[in-house]
DNA sequence: TTTAGCAGTCATCTGTTTTAAGTGCTAACC
DNA sequence: GGTTAGCACTTAAAACAGATGACTGCTAAA
């Protein structure tokens, strides 16, 4: 347990480096500290903050810089998230006004407002609800040409298309065969479970319909896969540049294909909890996230299930500054987000 | 007119340069001439070419550089094509030799694989007919739950879709009665008279069958210019921080935001005629890409139309090696998407 | 427990010197 | 005439040497 002192003290240093990245002494701090006390004494507090791993020196006469743990007991103890400000309130509002053709659009320009706003890179996750999505029906379109389009539909309102092709021999009436058949078996069971299914009981049956059904059954697993793994959006990937100290190209490259992987990413922004969380640096279990945080909040759309905001920036990042947008972000998305589904779904 | 000589040190300068990024003096050029001359003389020759304006120094002292109009005698006059080494083009056979499900995305890829082939910037573009596409037919397809899906397909086999919402009243018939109408005015029209008429004559018709038709009227508005800009794609956009000396975000960010505008960038790769062009810095005609250069190659799909790719490089970029990779890179993508279209029409 | 004072460390800045690669010019050469 | 050796001059870049200033830890006195 610190005392108040050693409190105030640790909170001016996490406060002063995330703002200016310079490292701070022991006399900048002292004229910042509400009571007086001399620089000597800092000193002091601070050799015994360094003791216990909260800070740490770059070299032996630098400044303190917050350690790791030093971010974590601040994040967790001593920081009071500042509120969105009005201005960035107004800009959220403004951005998520607009027409928008479907949830994706919605999602996806979240992604861009809160890079915006935060001058980080953003990720967002569209709602899902808890459990695996169901199989709502499934449709195959002639579109003539030999081309057919697969549209499957899940029960949280998801569409997912493909175009594929077909040998010449197969008429409408087939297709509706095979759709009925697959309707029948498949429809109302979850995803993970018609995936199985499919080799197993579907490809069978289709056989008896169509001669070469590689491309049906490809198509068909193709947009299983699409509507069972969880789409996200990036949004400023370009501002990594500007908070990364190491512009090379070999160092960036692998952190981007990293967070352009959809497990992976995923995985780093799923937040388990209904708030804010906050992950710093080596937390994130992946080396290459070592200088980096991602601070994650979930919104709530009611029966539609949730979805997942994450800012990732440097660990050096001002975390109450940040932890308040998101959060104000997070609220107003998913109010936007009800009323959207309220509006097509009474 | 230059003599054999001064193309010879024009020819190594421009090598070398490109090669090294060092610019070259006297002394080492002269051995590598072919014929025994001194650095003296070098030197005279050197001043001869730098008071015709192909070459420039940096200061007073400092070795010689290719200016642009060097550049572009080397480009015109000097340059042989480096054929296309074996081993690339086995890695674009490869790439290319994998299961596609459409052409997009078969153009997707190449732009990546140009770019890995490169270390540089790919975009490309699809195969497109002289003459403005021409409106196939259009689809309404009910999704239930006041979901319908708008498909459009274009005579050159585009196919471009859109979900949208309606209000409850609407059902299988009135949007049977609206497709209908719209294929009997509009089939076979080009897209461009498709998208005047739209507001003129559909609309009102539209409104006969439809109560509210924003949403429809919108979203046929969206799938029609889907279909008739053309989609482009970008690869290898992080390579533009390898090959750019300033990789300040503030002078990147105007470039990529160039890169990824559809009409912008567009312009700069339409090649006119039917094979390779070379675009030098400020011959591109926009501030920005003042010290890059672009290769464009088009490549043909007989009765399909022609596509471009291209490759956005640094001035100082090896002209007749990444020539030689556009170049074989065009044939193989043309073999390719000629296999792809005579399978599925014939 | 706090503080003033002091010696010591180290990154950063400054100006200076050295080095090496290059030029232009002149005078001699074939 | 074109070609070349030689030399003085220029310049960027690297190497070096202080000087500066922001720190620290420690000690001893308050």
């Amino acid at each position: 347990m610190l005392t108040e002192r050693e409190k105030m003290i640790l909170k001016i240093i996490v406060n002063d480096y995330t703002k200016s990245g310079v490292p701070v002494g022991s006399k900048a701090l002292s004229s910042q500290l509400p009571i007086h006390v001399s620089s000597a004494t800092v000193r002091n507090e601070m050799a015994f903050l360094e003791e216990i791993g909260l800070i740490t020196k770059n070299h032996s006469s630098s400044g303190r810089v917050p350690s790791i743990e030093g971010y974590r007991y601040y994040v967790d103890n001593l920081l009071n998230p500042n509120p969105i400000d009005n201005s960035d309130m107004m800009m959220i509002q403004n951005s998520l006004s607009g027409r928008f053709r479907q949830i994706d659009e919605i999602v996806q320009q979240s992604a861009d407002i809160l890079s915006n706003l935060t001058n980080y890179t953003a990720l967002t996750l569209k709602p899902e609800q808890e459990t695996t999505p169901i199989l709502g029906s499934f449709r195959l379109v002639p579109l003539g040409n030999h081309k057919v389009m697969a549209i499957l539909i899940t029960d949280n309102d998801e569409v997912v298309n493909q175009v594929f092709h077909i040998d010449g021999d197969m008429g409408g009436d087939k297709l509706d065969a095979v759709v009925r058949m697959i309707n029948d078996k498949l429809a109302g069971k979850p995803l993970d479970e018609v995936i199985t299914k499919l080799k197993a009981e579907i490809v069978p049956e289709i056989l008896k319909y169509v001669k070469n059904p590689d491309n049906l059954v490809q198509t068909l697993d193709d947009v299983l896969m699409q509507a069972s793994t969880n789409q996200f959006y990036i949004g400023g990937e370009l501002n990594l540049l500007s908070f990364t100290d190491n512009n090379d190209i070999s160092y960036l490259k692998p952190i981007y294909s990293l967070l352009n992987d959809t497990d992976d990413a995923a995985k780093f922004i799923k937040s388990s909890d209904n708030s804010i969380s906050v992950q710093i640096g080596p937390e994130l279990s992946n080396d290459l996230l070592k200088d980096y945080s991602i601070i994650t909040g979930s919104y709530d759309v009611g029966p539609y299930g949730k979805g997942v905001i994450a800012v990732l920036g440097p660990t050096r990042m001002p975390y109450s500054r940040v932890i308040g947008i998101v959060d104000g972000f997070r609220n107003e998305l998913s109010k936007k987000l009800r009323n959207y589904y309220d509006k097509y779904n009474q």
